[in-house]
DNA sequence: AACTGTGAAATTATTCACAGCT
DNA sequence: AGCTGTGAATAATTTCACAGTT
């Protein structure tokens, strides 16, 4: 699961950030096109008008007293707290059968991902290009991603070295693991 | 959302009931095939081993001290709680284009759902049959769901009369509903 | 007048720790 | 010895209620 930490001034509670998607899905199908009050709002998705001015204010304060909030603004704001509002890049390791097919699949884009670099332990494959990107050794990764702001990585490496490249990812800074490989890793 | 109601003897916390479905994957891919502990389920979920002790009991005690749960029996318990040991019966209101293409559409099927009864408004369809079964009068539902254990509705209704059929089937004793009706509706 | 933002109270959920069973 | 089931302790979350802003 993505956690999107934006403003992590206060601890947010995991049951606001769920919350979240549902104040923006009903904004979107809301006809308000100015402001919206929490009243409102919590009529739209049976929450409580308390809760989602509570929730809200996790992110700072963007209310209008008398008013509400203006819908455009909320709209964004959410965009921008769920991490919606921009692809995430991610990097893919192991160019393999999995990982060639994710590559050509378009739901990877359409989820908002995308593809910024290859990696893969194979010197075979290592310099050869896929999808418009070269392949890079996997133990050049670390140095690679040194001056990127990538914060996500696709495993579709072979079971049986799908954890060794996971704790090489920690190692790396990365703070997220879609695993397509067919087994299970742990992470701290 | 569908919250299978199984025990209540006491009150049930929703956080269980979600992270039931955690275990019940968890078992699934689990090369266990005797007994499995809390502490191995919880290494496998990362979940506390005593929460998902306090979890299970809420449906009663299926665990043998010194062993661990039977991870056969534990399966089976879990389904039965989860609702997904057998399919759902369901109805199905609207038999125009959407309600067409749902009962053509395998993913019903593969999700657990069986629609048994078909309702209309419309006089010209009355009578006529549809996959199988003969689309009943819309006022005669109340009378027809009577005798059923059906809890579960799929509304394929026009949107401006989207409300007053959930209100019907509110009435009807129906307690789940799929709004496949191009608008919100509203339920106690 | 209408609404937000927020401490404080109430409620709900998690974790501990241990008695008791196999 | 190893593990479950569970009250009691702790922590997290929700709700109330109201001061303060527009």
């Amino acid at each position: 699961m993505i956690e999107t930490v934006l403003n992590p001034q206060k601890k947010v509670p995991s049951p606001t950030i769920a919350r979240l998607f549902t104040y923006y899905r009903a904004l979107l199908e809301s006809r308000e096109t100015s402001y919206i009050s929490s009243e409102e709002l919590a009529k739209l998705t049976g929450c409580m008008a308390a809760q989602i001015r509570k929730d809200l204010t996790y992110f700072g304060e963007f209310g209008t007293p008398g008013k509400g909030y203006k819908v455009e603004e909320l709209s964004q704001r959410l965009r921008s707290i769920l991490g919606i509002d921009h692809d995430w890049d991610v990097v893919l390791i192991g160019v393999g059968n999995v990982g060639r097919a994710l590559l050509s699949y378009q739901g990877l884009k359409s989820q908002g991902f995308k593809v910024t670099q290859l990696f893969d332990s194979d010197p075979k494959k290592i310099g050869l290009s896929c999808a418009g990107l070269k392949i890079k050794d996997i133990t050049s990764m670390k140095e690679e991603l040194q001056n990127t702001p990538v914060k996500m990585a696709i495993i579709t490496a072979p079971a049986n070295s799908a954890q060794e490249v996971a704790n090489m990812l920690v190692e790396a800074g990365i703070k997220a693991i879609l695993n397509f490989a067919p087994t299970r890793i742990f992470t701290p």
